[in-house]
DNA sequence: CAGCGAATGGGTAGTAATGCCCATAGCGGC
DNA sequence: GCCGCTATGGGCATTACTACCCATTCGCTG
């Protein structure tokens, strides 16, 4: 029934891939994902974001298979700096992590695949193909996380700074002092925060941001 | 420099082995360590708790390798299943998750092994090994967190009670009506756990908790 | 059995946050 | 230029929570 896919390189030298990921587990599963695919590729694993620029600065890869939640840099951080030094790289991302803001950053970011580590890897196989033959391939799930998102209230620059320090456990003076602002504008930007999440307390107001993915630094924890 | 390692069944069947993992290419890693490790294994997956479950029982695996977060039912759950159907199935956890107070529920229930999933792949070559000959394998950052945790205070029945509603968004006098107690104690649990997390507000105490694996529910979202 | 901690609950005061009302200033679009 | 939105800030009343004080009951342990 499946399609039998192989991808050749077209000059002499090899397909060059970089696979970055802080599992050693999932690089060797998508390494041998490739060596299926790709008939003979040249690997190189990075298993932190700082390895991962590093890694493609010289390889300069066709292709860049990214982790999103990477030690040291943030993998969105890691695609610009890739962006930067090897702008021809295609780009893959492999998130474990289903939140539609971040889906959404990544899309603005122009990445070329986006997979999540429950796909079959048969599914990464056929994304790797799209993606490698200039297509752009993005799983069913993050479709739909992305348009559960569209339906949301956005929020403001002012309230996404105020909803970071919050979460981070800041009181409003706080938050005031750290803005420039005053405490009663901040209880006003509190208020819109829980009406548009629809929420009442702190808790749901974290819990909230978090599965939309509203929060960056939290997730590094 | 490595020692080279193999398992031989000792009996006329082979060394049998459930893996289970809602990642399709964590199972694969783990298979091919194991087909590395074992001679002529017999190799099961499953990618939820209720499968993993239901091949426990019908597999009767020498060796049970488990992902602590997976859909349909938790880790611990399936380990509890695990041992009523074959109590002489030898266990693993694989976790990405790095919570004390996950880490301990597990010592306690008695496993046999404790991976992370940034492990390499010899370190679990030789975990599966070690465990495998009736040997015990908790890999070292476990250990450390296992430490960090003995220095914490620890939290009673009723203010762990407590925590899970607060951080679920409910109000103290919501708490009350629901614990059967005055809106005065709920309070004084409250203000027990902010000095026991010495922390200040409810985004800290959450982010504390959630640090420290004591919360339960939240995980699965 | 005396003492300790967990769990229960009340009083009283202060602080933090919410829910309304109000207003002004700037910026982009039709 | 007016409309809508963001961002700013104040007043005032109410609710939610905190920080102190106090007490009783229960079960465990030396």
């Amino acid at each position: 029934m499946s399609v039998i896919l192989k991808i050749f390189s077209k000059s002499d030298t090899p397909v060059r891939v970089v696979i970055a990921d802080d599992h050693a587990l999932v690089r060797n599963g998508v390494r041998s994902i490739l060596e299926h695919l790709i008939d003979e590729p040249f690997l190189e694993e990075a298993s932190n974001g700082l390895e991962a620029v590093a890694a493609v600065k010289r390889v300069q890869p066709d292709l860049l298979v990214l982790d999103a939640a990477m030690p040291m840099a943030r993998g969105i951080e890691v695609l610009a700096d890739a962006r930067r030094w090897c702008p021809d790289t295609k780009v893959v991302l492999l998130t474990g992590f289903t939140a539609s803001g971040i889906l959404s950053e990544w899309l603005e970011a122009d990445v070329e695949g986006i997979l999540l580590k429950s796909c079959q890897p048969d599914e990464m196989e056929k994304a790797f193909h799209t993606v490698l033959s200039g297509g752009r391939y993005i799983t069913e799930d993050a479709k739909t996380m992305l348009l559960d998102m569209q339906n949301a209230t956005p929020l403001s620059l002012r309230e996404r700074e105020v909803l970071s320090l919050i979460v981070t456990g800041h009181q409003n003076d706080e938050i005031g002092e750290r803005l420039f602002i005053s405490k009663r504008t901040v209880e006003k930007h509190r208020a819109s925060l829980m009406a548009k999440l629809e929420v009442k307390t702190v808790a749901e107001l974290m819990a909230e941001a978090y599965k939309r993915g509203l929060l960056e630094e939290l997730k590094q924890l």
